[in-house]
DNA sequence: GCTCATAACTAAACACTGTTCATTTAGTGA
DNA sequence: TCACTAAATGAACAGTGTTTAGTTATGAGC
């Protein structure tokens, strides 16, 4: 049995070697540049050896956008500290906006990319993608019933406040973005984020000093 | 010279006829499907002689893609008639969406494929993409300077909006709305668009009879 | 130690892709 | 009719994802 474990142990350490390759050389090439000849050279296998540990190209894709999504939500999580639901709401989203520009490459495989095997992209976003629009969703609630927001659809508004975040963060990745320098792009997101939030309730968050504060933004 | 304007007329016939083929296919099957070798089937000739007529296959996309943004530049210029500055963003942000989601493959054309070549893109859009963006950056001025928002950078507003409609369309188009029914996409879009605009001036906007009445969202 | 089945691996091929180029075909001007 | 030019193409090249038949290594049972 211990030598049954041990193979199973290095084939899956052999997957994971694999994705390994796979993500650092998409993040180096980007995923449309590099084949399965690429990553077979790489790890010093023949191709033929990677369709032993994966169905096809797609399979390495999908796992890694599962593992984009794994750790969008574990990131997500981080900001959910904050008591105030509004104040937390503005934290999320600029944890979200945060994840997709410091990976882009996950972010296009997860949110940007066209999917090959929809039925596939389906399933796997249920879990743990679902899971974040549902703390979301949760958060929104919480803002409205702080009156917050106005009382509407909650899917509205969280789908409204995910396409908001998604539309500045995938714009920025486009090359979108080129109206702000490079050094600016933080404080341009803070500021959008006032502008979509804050208005909610006229009023303005001082971020430096974690607070409320009344008055209109600059 | 009379055969030679025909020659000439002959050549931008045949140009036309790839492209329109081309969009016809994309349309179809998408244009990641979508092959040399397809095209030249459907018009009925050998595959070398599309390189004739386009430098590459890119260029036949970036010449659909700055199709595209004519067609959505005309759209939007449909939607400048309005008087209230704030009425004709909230229409102007109507007519993209309606745009990307009516025109799906031109949309992702522009907006959200990869761009090959990192050049040509920059300057396709600096044209009329630009154009685009500046009649947005004129919207928003207005709506500041009636007061409907609050004084902050353009650029930084209009961004914002454009992220807004952006996210909307891009994540509708790559199927990330399934939480509103097909035939239901269109007033949610709407309520988006009342949340984000409408709330800034604590006014409803009532479409219906177009025109602005007072009062909070529901 | 010696077989032998099983697992891991790969060389070579297949059917594609975008693209190029020598060659053929068609059409015009003299 | 003949020569010249432009248009069109067949065939090839290098590359892609993927499959399969065949080779090598490895652990189990004697």
């Amino acid at each position: 049995m211990s030598i049954k474990q041990r193979k199973e142990q290095e084939k899956s350490e052999m997957r994971t070697l694999i994705l390994k390759t796979a993500m650092n050389l998409f993040l180096e090439k980007g995923f449309e540049n590099i084949t399965i000849r690429n990553i077979a050279e790489k790890i010093e296998y023949s191709p033929a050896t990677i369709y032993l540990y994966f169905k096809n190209k797609d399979e390495i894709l999908f796992t890694l956008r599962r593992e984009g999504f794994e750790k969008l939500y574990e990131h997500q999580k981080t900001s959910l500290k904050l008591d105030d639901p509004l104040m937390r709401l503005h934290k999320h989203g600029e944890a979200y906006i945060q994840f997709a520009l410091e990976n882009p490459e996950y972010y296009d495989l997860m949110f940007m990319m066209r999917g090959p095997v929809k039925e596939m992209q389906e399933t796997n976003d249920c879990d743990i993608g679902l899971a974040s629009y549902e703390l979301l969703k949760t958060n929104v609630k919480e803002c409205m019933d702080a009156g917050h927001f106005p009382v509407m659809n909650i899917d509205i508004v969280a789908f409204s406040l995910w396409s908001y975040v998604h539309g500045i963060a995938s714009l920025i990745i486009r090359g979108r973005g080129i109206m702000f320098p490079e050094e600016g792009i933080k404080s341009m997101v803070e500021e959008a984020l006032n502008f979509m939030l804050v208005s909610k309730t006229e009023k303005k968050w001082d971020l430096e000093n974690k607070q409320i504060i009344s008055g209109v933004n600059v």
